[in-house]
DNA sequence: GTGAAAGCGCTAACAC
DNA sequence: GTGTTAGCGCTTTCAC
């Protein structure tokens, strides 16, 4: 960090307008914010000033004196999961769009990259936080944050601040019922680990619900999914296991691992949907690929980072008060290519 | 805006550490900043202090006295782009590896949404900016930063810059040999409007120059893809009809086109590689999805970015003077399933 | 080794 | 209407 100064121009400043303009700093701040009150003479020498001198104020002072920023930290595991870019670009358009800066933290699963982003968010002075994932280590997150900012969970659960999700549980009901009625009778549940943990028990849930309703025995699957081509035989010796097993359609935890799956069965020969049905779980552009036609359970990303961003801000400009809200959203289920009913 | 004081909690401030452990404002500071000269026993009072109050610098009190920031502002076209969000992470990464927090604004072809975002970028006064498209108002989008701070064009080209792109000539050229070594000899070149216009000259060139050495005869096609489903059909035709005139392989300026293509092949029932031979560029993750197999031209997305994000670090601390820089990284063929001979 | 003081660029009272 | 003034939280000389 041996910082030289660098060559790059100076800004003008609020007082070299008001020296052009022959005018005081205040009568420069006033026109700048709008204020009344300013004669329309004065504001005309003064806005000539400002355009000649191409002011550009500088937000890190006026966030200083008005001790509120307009900056928004946002908390990524992953920008480069095609779900979480997704939501990550609608997050900033929101927030743009009520004249908030969006500034992300990708962590990429590291506990420690996750504190330090935070730290800085903080240092920063965030007008608010929102987590796209929970962080990995919950409290040393919450001793940073709690009680100094807002906080809002997008697409996953947290007990410390307000929650956006979409609703998994009936997503997951949608899902499995889907195959329910194409007439599986043996339906299993991969629990992909990369989703949230609060998300996987709702899917589960819904999952779990629809089978005993329908009188099946649910399975779970736990995928691990170890870095590396290594233990592909060995993921595939398992589905190939459960197949083996009588399964004939399996519900995903997410689009990844069905994408996942398809892959196994490709390799293993099983056809889809003629010998195995699988649904996902999120809508990824790339399950819309007619390559892929993965049939699965819409997130509505758009909606979703709206109504996140509008309760952030709600919270920061004090709008919203009280407790922890938690606001659920409809899923829906998209029907393609990638079920049919079992052979049988 | 209806800015209401939120209810959260206040941030101790160096006085209240200063009074906390009973010493003046400017040992506190003495000791964050780690410099010399504290007694040790002072140091360990006012560490103390610091961890009692949970203090946290203000990144903007310290930023406008010092009079530069550690923001680097990102300018980027479609997070939601896997390539772009791809890149967006490794530079995200990149810049809090040298202590620099990145600032994306993200601006969906937008004009007026760039040029705020820029403006908005330049009021945080960013220590430097990084465009991963070139701006579309490229005159207006220089007027404000040019000159004030450092600026470098990742993947793209601009004149006013550094440029860090990769060898987009080279990887052409690799891409049609590739081609024209299984055989191929009626070769197209499908240019996508998404592609920066720098890059698609020079992947232009390089397809040109090796189908020219081969005695071959370019063709090149653009793509226009108008947003809805609408013109599917009259695209379908297009492709049809090159095809008809011959055409066995098509090296496309990016995967993007490419599996565009691939899904236009399928629904007009022309296999691949078998009676089309398709060429990719980026290397983006899905390529590699079993079900797609595109053969490509990878792109370091890794080492664009970090040094891009070294250069620019360079500049803003001022290690790395003069006139603009272009650096260009080496490509690399990635051979997959959508090649092979010519079926005659 | 420590503290006092000036000032970064701005806003927001409060005088005039 | 306009100018004066007092900070926001911090760094950075410069005295002591």
């Amino acid at each position: 960090m041996s910082a030289q100064p660098s060559s790059t121009g100076r800004h003008a400043t609020i007082f070299d307008v008001a020296r052009a303009a022959g005018v005081s700093k205040s009568t420069v701040s006033n026109v700048i914010r709008g204020a009344e009150g300013v004669a329309p003479q004065t504001r005309l020498r003064v806005q000539e000033a400002l355009e000649q001198l191409g002011y550009r104020p500088n937000v890190l002072a006026r966030q200083l004196v008005q001790q509120r920023t307009t900056t928004l930290g946002v908390v990524v595991g992953d920008l480069g999961n095609p779900f979480y870019a997704e939501m990550a670009k609608q997050i900033e358009r929101a927030a743009a769009g009520r004249g908030y800066r969006a500034m992300f933290c990708n962590t990429q699963g590291d506990d420690e990259a996750e504190m330090s982003g935070l730290e800085s968010l903080m240092e920063y002075r965030a007008a608010g936080i929102l987590f796209l994932s929970h962080p990995a280590d919950r409290e040393a997150a919450r001793g940073v944050v709690e009680g100094r900012v807002p906080v809002v969970f997008v697409t996953c659960a947290g007990d410390w601040g307000d929650v956006v999700t979409a609703d998994d549980r009936a997503g997951a009901e949608m899902a499995t019922r889907h195959l329910v009625d194409l007439g599986h009778r043996r339906i299993a549940y991969f629990a992909d680990p990369i989703v949230e943990d609060s998300a996987d028990r709702e899917r589960q849930a819904g999952y779990r619900r629809v089978m005993e309703g329908a009188d099946l025995q649910p399975s779970i699957f736990h995928w691990d999914r170890p870095p590396g081509e290594v233990l592909r035989d060995a993921r595939d010796k398992q589905v190939e296991g459960h197949l083996r097993g009588g399964t004939t359609a399996v519900f995903s935890s997410n689009d990844y691992g069905a994408i996942e799956l398809l892959e196994c069965a490709d390799r293993l020969g099983v056809r889809v949907p003629g010998e195995l049905s699988i649904v996902g779980f999120d809508d990824v552009v790339m399950t819309g690929l007619a390559r892929i036609n993965l049939t699965t359970v819409r997130q509505p990303q758009d909606q979703l980072a709206g109504l996140a961003i509008e309760i952030l801000a709600g919270r920061v400009q004090g709008a919203v008060q009280g407790p922890p809200q938690r606001r659920t959203l409809p899923l829906e289920l998209v029907v393609r290519g990638s079920t049919a009913p079992p052979a049988g």
